[in-house]
RNA sequence: GAAUAGGUGGAC
């Protein structure tokens, strides 16, 4: 995609804000962070300039490389130049604030963001959300999540996803179980991604019985157990004490054409 | 007009 940037630049084709943020979304997420340092200073030079888009891609890009130092500097940039934060940066920086386990902090930047008049949307409300549920607080996490419902915002498979994840991993099964259920009855179905929290979440229990039923369950939906579905298992048996059926997991993967990772 | 943000595993 450089390359091809590059020949679109020297053909006399101009890239604009858009373009180049294309680009830098794409360097980060391969984490070249050395090419796009280089890209950055390019851009200066040309004389483009980066709008919010480009900011929220760089800053989330930033923390998703582990170099937070950065991001916080790109944030100050973005002040510093008056622009005003919207939604989605401040989503953005909610959701980083939770996978840092700052939940305090999270809840407090929404609450700076509800001042500042922004309102806030299912990515906002599914990162608290999320960050709750880790922490094992689900009755706040069960209040935010009905405030989002009479704000509008239907619950959708990811909202649902990070209630059970989070049941899973307090080892809640019962609860997981119910809300799975009524996802299910709003008419929204699972993924695989959705398996392998219930899948986990039995297995850190060493109830290997019900996680391998699950992922029977998971099959007959049409659904592809992968590579993290085989890890889990394998992880739940070796747990356990049970080498053999860890390799024979091991060994199912490979046959499916899994390669571990 | 086109670009950005939310949910799973890896034991000891």
């Amino acid at each position: 995609a450089l390359i091809l940037f590059k020949s679109m630049c020297s053909n006399g084709v101009m890239p604009n804000t858009v373009t180049c943020t294309i680009i830098i979304d794409g360097l980060l997420k391969v984490g070249s962070i050395t090419e796009f340092l280089k890209f950055l200073t390019e851009m200066d030079e040309i004389g483009i300039v980066p709008n919010l888009y480009t900011f929220n891609t760089i800053i989330n890009g930033m923390c998703k490389a582990q170099m937070l130092d950065m991001a916080w500097g790109f944030l100050g940039i973005v002040m510093k130049r008056g622009l005003v934060l919207d939604v989605v940066l401040y989503s953005t920086l909610i959701s980083i604030l939770i996978n840092n386990s700052n939940l305090e902090q999270a809840c407090k930047l929404f609450g700076e963001m509800v001042k500042e008049g922004v309102t806030p949307n299912m990515f906002t409300y599914t990162s608290l959300i999320t960050g709750l549920c880790r922490e094992g607080n689900f009755l706040r996490a069960w209040c935010l999540l009905e405030e989002m419902v009479e704000k509008g915002f239907a619950p959708d498979r990811i909202v649902y996803t990070s209630l059970i994840s989070g049941f899973c991993k307090h080892k809640k099964m019962k609860k997981a179980e119910e809300v799975f259920r009524k996802m299910q009855e709003n008419g929204l179905t699972a993924d695989a991604y959705l398996y392998n929290c219930l899948i986990d979440g039995y297995c850190k229990l060493f109830l290997m019985d019900f996680a391998i039923s699950k992922m029977d369950k998971m099959i007959q939906y049409g659904l592809t157990p992968d590579v993290v579905t085989y890890t889990i298992l394998i992880n739940g048996y070796r747990k356990m004490g049970d080498k053999d059926k860890a390799l024979k997991m091991y060994k199912l993967m490979l046959k499916q054409g899994i390669s571990p990772d």
